[in-house]
DNA sequence: CTGTTATTTCAACGTATATTGAAATGAGGC
DNA sequence: GCCTCATTTCAATATACGTTGAAATAACAG
């Protein structure tokens, strides 16, 4: 369970990965090929393919393919788990720290 | 801004330092000793040490002296901080993200 | 089946991280 | 001052991580 959550924030403790998954957040569940994100984030092909290895095994995104290209998108399932168990741990009993969550979230229509 | 999500991210992404930090979440403010934390967790001081210090670089933590043992705190603020970032990021047009955390956050009187 | 595009896998390298035992620092108490 | 307790710092080691160039795989077009 801990683990779980350790392993989904390694995935997410580096800035190419970080970039990575705003990327496909933004471009929601239909995804985004390999290639665009190579291009659009300036990243060599192997070594991005390196990091959505490791965002792939932590669960927070995932692959299908679509003719030659292989499309990722992200796991919504999985990073709603990550920041339950974020609040979870965190919040109990503080609501100094839920509070501007639950504000923010209120205030984009969730 | 995002660096600083990052190094953040990364402090929690170690099995030992969670269960620092969700220790010192559930001590509070007030914090706790190094030494409780110490045996509390079964972790070597040294070892401890060199976590407490990823934690505080961090700026999830702060130490503060209290006679002759050093007490470690969370940062409330810090970690308000952190979580925005992540509902900011995730939840931008994704009900099925935030709806969960919003509902947590709620059930918890925040 | 050959060629081309899209992406991954492999091996190698340098750097960062986690843990350890030993020594050092800091804060009292006597 | 000296002794003890609490914690950190240091140096060493082993392992993990991020990046790279080169080779391999996959899918399609001709």
């Amino acid at each position: 369970m801990d683990e779980m959550a350790v392993s989904r924030l390694a995935a997410l403790a580096q800035i190419t990965r970080v970039n990575v998954f705003k990327a496909l957040m933004k471009a929601g569940p239909e995804g985004l090929p390999a290639g665009v994100l190579s291009t659009q984030l300036n990243v060599a092909p192997n070594t991005l393919s390196a990091h959505l290895s490791v965002l792939s095994q932590a669960g927070l995104v995932s692959a299908r393919r679509d003719g030659r290209m292989r499309i990722y998108a992200v796991e919504l399932e999985a990073v709603s788990q990550l920041l339950g168990y974020l609040v979870d741990d965190c919040c109990q009993g503080h609501p100094e720290v839920c509070a501007p969550i639950a504000a923010r979230s209120a205030a984009q229509n969730c």
